[in-house]
DNA sequence: TACATTGTAATAGTAATATAGTACAATATT
DNA sequence: AATATTGTACTATATTACTATTACAATGTA
């Protein structure tokens, strides 16, 4: 199961950070062949989204045979094999990692008291 | 200097992937405090993309104090600003670290592929 | 059989994104 | 002083993204 997070600041659009954080969960194995994932309104409202927001993710990703959907019954990993590319993961970790780093640049932060803090932090 | 390029398959905006590109180039140490960004023009033509939409990036990157513009001159790389108390610095960087860690939870990243990644980055 | 839960669909309205075009204001250059 | 270059502002238009609301259909459950 995944904690799903939207991020407003990138601009990039919430159906799609949804189906991004699908499909990595399948890809790092977070996300189990066979799973059942949050209905649309449960998580819609848990990302305080609209229910159309997530039935859109959902739907593009039925359509690349990622998830499959029985009426009444939920969304589910589907059986299809399905792994991200490393250079697609890679292009991922940039991205989230220049935007943190950036912000903490504006702050004055340098990248060393990120890593500090990372190291002391749990989990 | 930086050589811009937009992927618009990606569905990231582009004056944001404009605003990236430029946080990025400054973390990463490619720009330089001071040095003169590419005029609104000729990053415009450079990218095929109006004016306005360049406008707009650095517009934003201007109230994030990132960038600064003198007009009939040209678009600075600003200093960054370190207005805050020890106290507030700190709670900021707690902040920053923690939402960093959970979207790259979200994503499927440990927290090791992070700070290897920061390890493995230049600046 | 009822009832709740699930995904789906459709309509409407608002905001964000991007374009095109035009014009203006401040600065630099000649 | 005249001209070019710079960022800025404005209107208009089109498309996409998102929300709000309502309703319906298939499945599971009491």
């Amino acid at each position: 199961m995944i904690n799903f997070i939207l991020d407003p600041r990138t601009g990039t659009p919430f159906y799609r950070q949804i189906i991004d954080q699908i499909k990595f969960g399948i890809a790092s194995g977070k996300l189990k062949v066979g799973e059942q994932l949050p209905t649309v309104r449960a998580l819609a409202v848990d990302l305080k989204v609209n229910l159309n927001t997530v039935s859109k993710a959902y739907k593009e990703l039925e359509i690349q045979s990622i998830l499959e959907t029985q009426l009444g019954t939920g969304t589910f990993i589907s059986k299809s094999d399905f792994s991200l590319s490393d250079k697609e993961r890679k292009n991922k970790l940039d991205q989230i990692a220049m935007e943190f780093l950036s912000i903490a640049y504006s702050y004055g932060f340098t990248k060393q008291d990120i890593i500090n803090k990372l190291n002391n932090q749990k989990s």
